[in-house]
DNA sequence: CCTATGTCAGGGAAACTGACATGT
DNA sequence: CACATGTCAGTTCCCCTGACATAG
């Protein structure tokens, strides 16, 4: 049976062919520049998403969950209010709060009141939960985040491209 | 109520600040650049697969379900096989299945019988199915894909750069 | 018989909408 | 009272696993 966890890998670049029968069809303007480089963006965060989700999945996490556990890791304290991770998260509250329930049903993050607004309560990653994440991200460094075959100037120019499209679509103020 | 349609903006490059983060915390090794690149591609692929979603539901479409079509619309004669849509989608046999049964339902898809291998069948799009599917796309071109902020030269750049993670990633036989 | 193709049943995860409780 | 924060219930969507039917 065929799964992600086994891709077939075609013999040519499906991306590749798809550019030249838009070209073809729409003309050779800019945006069918645009339309390869969006499906390329897809393309490959399928595949390292596809490579994060099993590496988490090792652990007893998704990505999406590991996300959250780094984001609180990393702020001072190890707690942050619902809305932030929300807001960091770039999800729905009703996400933030399907995912903080998950790790807290797992005991890798705890709730807490806020005590100065009785209506937000905090979620405060665990002993547990900092190892687990510890563990992940130890397992996606040494597969270099899927990342290998990028030199450090290639991480650098492509790291600036994607930051020109995030400033562009106004991710946050530059 | 905040919600992905409608994003904050956060006042600082939050990749920027977890990749200092990261750093002080694990080394100025190449690593957290690669660190920091995944989460680029991550979040790119987010912010462009928000927007996608919101203009092909415009249409009564999912982005999963418009890429779908326009793999079909792109092959010869109009239709594939089941199993050559979960390939080229690099889905499982059971999401194909899934998301034909629901192009069917909304009659942009019919299937049919493949008359030499009776165990298969075809999907075959509709003329509703491509004109839902050329409504969507010149939605997408209207917006650029998403990506106008590049020029091509930095598409290009962009595009190559992804195509050797591709390549790393073994997505196709280079 | 063995393999290939594909579906069905079922479940998990993530995302949303709308309604609502609570607190500022 | 208006507004903010967040949860709950329910839905949709996508993807997967396992079991199975059918055909080559």
């Amino acid at each position: 049976m065929l799964g992600v966890s086994e891709p077939v890998r075609l013999p040519f670049d499906p991306i590749a062919r798809a550019s030249e029968l838009w070209r073809a069809r729409w003309g050779a303007d800019s945006r069918s520049l645009s339309m390869a480089t969006a499906t390329s963006i897809m393309r490959v965060q399928q595949l390292l998403l596809a490579r994060f989700d099993a590496i988490a999945g090792r652990h007893g996490l998704t990505f999406a969950r590991y996300e959250a556990l780094v984001l609180l890791a990393f702020s001072r304290s190890g707690r942050l209010s619902m809305s932030r991770i929300g807001e960091r998260l770039m999800v729905h509250p009703t996400s933030a709060t399907n995912i903080v329930q998950r790790l807290v049903a797992q005991g890798f993050v705890e709730r807490v009141p806020n005590p100065t607004d009785r209506r937000g309560a905090f979620a405060v990653i665990t002993d547990a939960g900092r190892e687990a994440m510890e563990a992940v991200t130890a397992d996606l460094e040494a597969v270099d985040f899927g990342l290998g075959m990028l030199d450090d100037d290639a991480h650098r120019a492509l790291f600036e491209l994607l930051r020109t499209v995030r400033v562009g679509a106004r991710d946050f103020d530059a």
